[in-house]
This record gives structure tokens, C-alpha cells and sequence, in this order.
DNA sequence: GCGCCAATAATCGTGCTCAC
DNA sequence: GTGAGCACGATTATTGGCGC
């Protein structure tokens, strides 16, 4: 179904490059206990950098330091990016940013960084807080909080040198240069946690490292991450947008992920499935149900699979299936031969360019994952 | 000038639950 | 039985840029 709105709103994002979103902690929290729920000690002894994250904004430094000995962690970086907009959405604990004397060449207003080494409770009133970070901070004891020389980009040299110190980089990068950001995590081999939009799962290179087991969706995808806190300048526009109790604006995007190279135990559960003739008589969807067999492309040798949940289990084949399957994907129980190229072509040396897949005589609109089962028996 | 590639920070359709 | 509200999951299709 084709939404009237949808290229005006297209056109609007494509111009703006909102990159203004702030996760909420309770999306933070929640990814981060299963990859604990899987392995207690993920992120044990470990320097986590958050370097696209104002530390006076930023839920991901809220969380780090306020779970930093319960997660055993060895030190956390944050770096802020400015120009931004200082300090107007959640944490004004801190003041002002620090800045450098002015001298030619060095911007205006240049960002901060955050770098803490211990956290406990220094003002005696029973319990470890924002407040305990903030006197520590401004005491410079353990810790350090000091101005960059630049504006915090995070290809800048300084903020690739706190990266090369970093084990796991854990933040919500801008996805306007998500690619170019996720190709620096290659290029230094860092672990990480990020937040992308479903639709870099198509992304040439995204989606090549997904295909190698390189990188994989972590544990929530879609409503599951409930919402970013927006900027006061960012228009609330659509039925998900709302201001919530404590006065946020909130979007609720519905269309992002959780990338990581992170072990979870969620991608090693098998997805639950029918066989053909059972999806045939019982499929909840009516393009399933009652069907006499499932549509074959017209170009390639593989059936259309238009439903993660409609995979048949005894199908040996090649399936073209939602790209959303990839966050059901269990390595060991289907293998990932290509995508559908009808935004992009991924050609590896040696091999021919995928065809369009056509139904029916008329081009597959959709982005598909084409899989297959795989030979490990589980 | 033509054709192909890549970008796009919610919305829509469906089905379930629950109150009446 | 019915309709409202909500949760869940799949994915619009035009346009700018670039190569030829």
C-alpha cells in the first residue's frame, strides 16, 4: 500500500538529516541486560566509548556511569559533538562545557570529553548518582573532563585515537554517515553496539558483513526500541510522535535496530516454523493461506516468501524472504545467499550480478534476503 | 540527455484483546 | 457480536547525483 505522505516526509529527511535523536535509557537498559542475561561478564574490564554522545545529554552515559561497577567496566569515553545544542534536553548536572583559550584555527565552540576511571558514592548520602559524578568531574579526581581541540567528529584524529584505546564502542551514530561510521568500526576491528535504521541492512556494506557474520542484529529491532527523545526544533508530525510525562518529545521511529558484534543468545534460538502444506492450510496471511503453492520468481530459481513467519520449514531451496528476517536469523539454521538487488548491486569478484526478481512478469518491489536452510541439522 | 544507483530517523494494514 | 484501542510487523516510490 503505497502512503500519499510518505515522499513528502522522504524528501523532508533527506533535506534536514535529522541526526538529533537521543535513545532513552530505558531502550539502553534493556538491550544491554540480555547480552548480561547471556554472558555476565560482556563487558567486564572492558574501555567502553560512546563518542558520538554529549555527556550533558546523553542517556548512554547516563547509564555506563551509573552501572559502571555493576557491569565491571574498565573505564567509559564519551565525546561530545559541537556545534549542538548544549544541554537542552535531560542533564544540565554538569554546567557549561569546557573550552579551550581562542586562537586561530580552532573553532568557536569546541566539544568535550569524558573520562571516567571510578565512581562511587562521595557524597555520602547512601547511594551513587549523577550528583557523585558530577563533584568527581568537577574535582578532577580519578576522572577527567576536559575540552577537545576540535569539534568531537568522530573521524577527527583525536576522537580515532580515544577509539583505538576503546574494547566496545557503544552509542547512537548519526545515520546520515552510518556507513562511513560503520566502516571505521572495521577498519580499528572494534566490538560495538549500535543503534541503525532497518533499511542499512541493505546498505552494500552492511549488508556484506551480515552475510559473512561479521555483524548481526542484537536483540530488539522495531517497537522494541520505544522511542527517541527529539530536539525542541524537530516538528512531532505522525500518529508516534507524542510528548511524554516528564515533558520529552518523543518519536517513536518503529524502524530502527540494534547492530552488533556482540554474542547474544537470541541468535542462537531457531525460529519457530510450519512446514509448506501446513502454512498453506493454516497461514494467518491471507497470501498464504488457502494457496495451492507458494509464487516462484519468474527469473530465478527460488520461491517468494513475503512473511518471516511464513518460511516453510521443510523447504530446501533458495527463499526470497523480508529483510526483517534478519533480526529471526539464527546462522545455524539458514544460510544467506544474497539480496534481492533492486536498490543496489553486490557483485563479489568472480560472480555474475544477481537479477532483478520478477513476479509474475513485473519487478519484486521489495528489498528480499534470499536464504536457504542450512545444512547443520537443528 | 539518459539510465542506473542510492537515500529515506514512520506509516499502514492486520489481528488480537477487551469492554460493553 | 461489535467496535475501539493497541500491538505488531512489513516496508513507500520519488528524486538527486553520477557515470557514460
Amino acid at each position: 500500500m503505497a502512503r500519499k505522505s510518505s515522499i513528502k516526509n522522504l524528501k523532508k529527511a533527506r533535506k534536514a538529516k535529522n541526526d538529533e535523536f537521543y535513545t532513552q535509557y530505558i531502550d539502553i537498559q534493556k538491550e544491554i541486560e540480555k547480552y548480561l542475561d547471556y554472558d555476565s561478564n560482556t563487558f567486564r574490564n572492558k574501555v567502553i566509548y560512546c563518542n558520538c554522545d554529549d555527556p550533558f545529554e546523553s542517556n548512554f552515559f547516563r547509564y555506563f556511569v551509573l552501572n559502571f561497577n555493576r557491569l565491571g567496566l574498565k573505564q567509559l569515553i564519551t565525546t561530545s559533538y559541537k556545534p549542538s545544542p548544549v544541554a537542552n534536553i535531560q542533564l544540565q548536572l554538569f554546567g557549561d562545557d569546557k573550552t579551550l583559550p581562542k586562537s586561530k584555527g580552532r573553532p568557536k565552540v569546541t566539544a568535550n570529553k569524558f573520562i571516567i576511571n571510578e565512581v562511587h558514592d562521595i557524597d555520602g548520602d547512601g547511594e551513587f548518582d549523577l550528583k557523585d559524578v558530577a563533584k568527581q568531574l568537577k574535582a578532577n579526581k580519578h576522572n577527567e573532563w576536559a575540552p577537545l581541540e576540535k569539534n568531537g567528529d568522530f573521524r577527527s584524529p583525536e576522537c580515532v585515537e580515544l577509539l583505538k584505546k576503546s574494547d566496545i564502542v557503544i552509542t547512537n551514530p548519526p545515520f546520515s554517515l552510518f556507513r562511513e561510521y560503520v566502516k571505521q568500526l572495521f577498519d580499528y576491528d572494534k566490538k560495538f553496539l549500535i543503534i541503525g535504521n532497518i533499511n542499512c541492512l541493505t546498505y552494500r556494506e552492511i549488508f556484506q558483513k551480515v552475510k559473512k557474520n561479521k555483524a548481526w542484529l542484537g536483540n530488539g529491532m522495531g517497537r522494541w526500541i520505544s522511542g527517541f527523545i527529539v530536539p525542541k526544533s524537530y516538528e512531532l508530525y505522525g500518529s508516534e510522535a507524542r510528548i511524554d510525562k516528564n515533558g520529552d518529545r518523543i518519536v517513536a521511529t518503529n524502524n530502527c535496530l540494534w547492530l552488533t558484534n556482540l554474542d547474544h543468545g537470541r541468535r542462537h534460538q531457531p525460529l519457530p516454523l510450519m512446514t509448506m502444506a501446513e502454512n498453506l492450510k493454516y497461514s494467518k496471511h491471507k497470501e498464504i493461506k488457502d494457496k495451492k503453492e507458494y509464487p516462484k520468481y519468474d527469473n530465478y530459481d527460488a520461491i517468494e516468501v513475503p512473511f518471516t513467519d511464513a518460511i516453510p520449514s521443510d523447504y530446501k531451496g533458495v527463499m526470497g524472504v523480508p529483510i526483517t528476517f534478519l533480526d529471526k536469523y539464527n546462522p545455524e539454521q539458514f544460510e544467506i545467499i544474497d539480496i534481492n538487488p533492486h536498490f543496489f548491486t553486490i557483485v563479489e569478484k568472480g560472480l555474475p550480478k544477481p537479477p532483478q526478481l520478477k513476479i509474475a512478469g513485473r519487478n519484486d518491489p521489495y528489498a528480499r534476503i534470499l536464504i536457504k536452510k542450512s545444512r547443520k541439522i537443528i
